[in-house]
DNA sequence: CTGTTAGCGCTTTCAC
DNA sequence: GTGAAAGCGCTAACAG
């Protein structure tokens, strides 16, 4: 072994033991000096670590630091599809807030599949994250028998903090978004700007949050006189192309008295507009739309759309700081959601 | 210290060590059943072990197994925004292929500015990421100095591999996106339906991404006879609202000749598309516009947006295959674009 | 304030 | 085939 003390190109990074050997002082000087320890180091010390480290290049290695500290600096974060709108914005909103405090998130997507969202949770727990954040909802009937509840509650038990976000199937800490409470002002809007006949297109089988938002519609309705019958709620993919499909299907069956259609979400409302068009319909005209999130596209499609706003960017930002035990974040209640009219509601009579 | 042998609910997850105990075997003998291990375990010893760890609801700590391996099994990923569909699409291939890899992918947002990107790759490579993929161009005169070069070449020397996403910068492997070939071609097709003068509306100072687009439009433009004056591009942010911002600002100069409308990228297009509609004239038939992605939305704004369709989830993919070696990926050069052409840019005369 | 040393949880020689 | 033991890179008592 050639020590010949300079930075040569090794090809294994410079270890905390190379620094101090460099900086000529011990193991534990070095460590102090390069991290935020408690302890006060003599400041020629210090320099001369700094620059040793410098030279070599050093960087800490975070396993070890992991291992050693018996904690880590991670998030992870599940979502359904990262191409979404919804979870992207999301995400950003995670991410956003992990850099200011220093962390790293780790991210992977359960493509809306129950037994994969277990199977990366198993897997990410190995990771040892200090939080970890679950959105999109899944079925209200787990498929997976509780697997997952309990896997969660293991990881909560050995120390991690799990935070979900819009899906209060189980006791853990939640951000919850008032996806009753905003369908419902949206139905009341509606009908007071002159609607009375509606449609429903919604994702599949009992998602918590689509179920919410269309029993919140259904409780505006109710109050106001709206009409929506059974048969015009329609299943489809929670999805752009579920909602183009949902749409199609209404069309095709005929839209009857329908006035207009309610998407569960953003990117179905999305769809469903471009099958109204390409049914040779005029959406906003001859049938309005309206859907749910105010997506950042939504304005940009024609007509604007109608929708509820539900500020996703903070969602995530407040998921973390939930997690990290902020105890504003803790006391801030439900989200705020807004009903934002846009022209593909235009006022009726 | 009470060892009732139990799985108690201890708040610190099982170890190797308690798995090995509770097995009644070694500690190696518990590893090497764990993990594919070369060596041979006696299948009865097996069974124990991955009962035992079953009991215990043991998993492996990621941290110890990496410094204790030496490598991990991480990717970390660097992009401009994550809400931004460009990215996030990327993104998704990203994870996707690494799931398919068993690697985890940690996800940084580098908001486009060059300080940060640089802080960002030193943060993460404390990480000792397998891989890091940089997503994204940054000005072509580096403001950091080299100094993001230098701590990308100092992480391939200690094993790391960098994969850049549609930015030759540097000498490390890159995913080739044929942006100057694919805006050519759009050009050529764009003359060809009748089209003639031009505008073209892209991102600040030189990205190279854009830079290139803009180099091949003008090429196909040159060689067939469509006019682009200099006064012509605008040059904005290169987002959505930028591309809002420079629509209205050629409106409000005035559109005089101008036919058609280039957006170095499609969210600029679509925020393009607003802006002539905001300022009273109608999309495709007092101006036509055109953009480069084919991002998802493009398909559902009105009117549907004609564009280079780059494959963006196959890049994530190709990336990360790339930095794993994969032969393949290595020889399958330029990612390949094509023109799709949409109602935005209804044939002329 | 500094250095020695015993871990952290796991892998991997190396003997048996 | 199995286990003891020596690390991996780093931190945190613990003495000096």
């Amino acid at each position: 072994m050639t020590d010949d003390g300079i930075a040569t190109s090794r090809n294994t990074p410079a270890t905390l033991h190379d620094v101090a050997r460099e900086a000529g002082v011990s193991l534990a000087t070095a460590s102090r000096s390069l991290n935020g320890s408690t302890r006060k180091v003599n400041e020629e010390y210090r320099k001369r670590v700094l620059e040793a480290a410098r030279r070599l290049d050093y960087s800490p290695n975070l396993s070890a630091q992991a291992v050693a500290r018996g904690t880590t600096t991670t998030v992870a974060l599940l979502v359904a599809d990262i191409a979404d709108p919804y979870f992207s914005s999301i995400a950003a909103g995670v991410v956003a807030e992990a850099d200011r405090e220093r962390l790293i998130v780790t991210m992977a997507a359960t493509e809306r599949d129950p037994e994969r969202e277990l199977e990366l949770v198993r897997t990410l727990r190995g990771q040892r994250p200090r939080v970890m954040i679950l959105a999109g909802s899944r079925p209200m009937s787990d498929p997976t028998g509780g697997a997952l509840g309990e896997e969660l509650e293991a990881y909560e038990r050995s120390g991690g903090r799990v935070v979900l976000i819009s899906r209060n199937e189980f006791d853990f800490r939640t951000v919850i978004v008032e996806n009753s409470a905003g369908a419902e002002s949206l139905a009341r809007e509606l009908v007071g700007i002159g609607y009375r006949r509606f449609a429903v297109i919604t994702g599949g089988e009992g998602l918590r949050t689509a179920a919410d938002r269309v029993a919140g519609f259904r409780a505006g309705l109710a109050a106001t006189g709206g009409t929506l019958d059974d048969d015009d709620i329609i299943r489809a993919a929670f999805t752009r192309d579920g909602g183009y499909d949902g749409m199609r299907e209404l069309i095709e069956r005929g839209l009857g008295e329908v006035e207009l259609v309610f998407a569960a979400n953003d990117v179905m409302a999305v769809g469903a507009l471009s099958a109204i068009r390409d049914a040779g319909l005029e959406p906003g005209t001859d049938v309005a739309v309206a859907g749910f999130d105010d997506i950042p596209t939504v304005r940009d499609v024609t007509p604007a759309l109608t929708t509820v706003r539900v500020p996703l960017e903070e969602i995530g930002c407040r998921a973390l700081r939930l997690a990290l035990g902020d105890e504003e974040a803790a006391n801030e209640g439900a989200v705020r959601t807004e009903v934002v009219l846009r022209p593909s509601t235009p006022p009726r009579s």
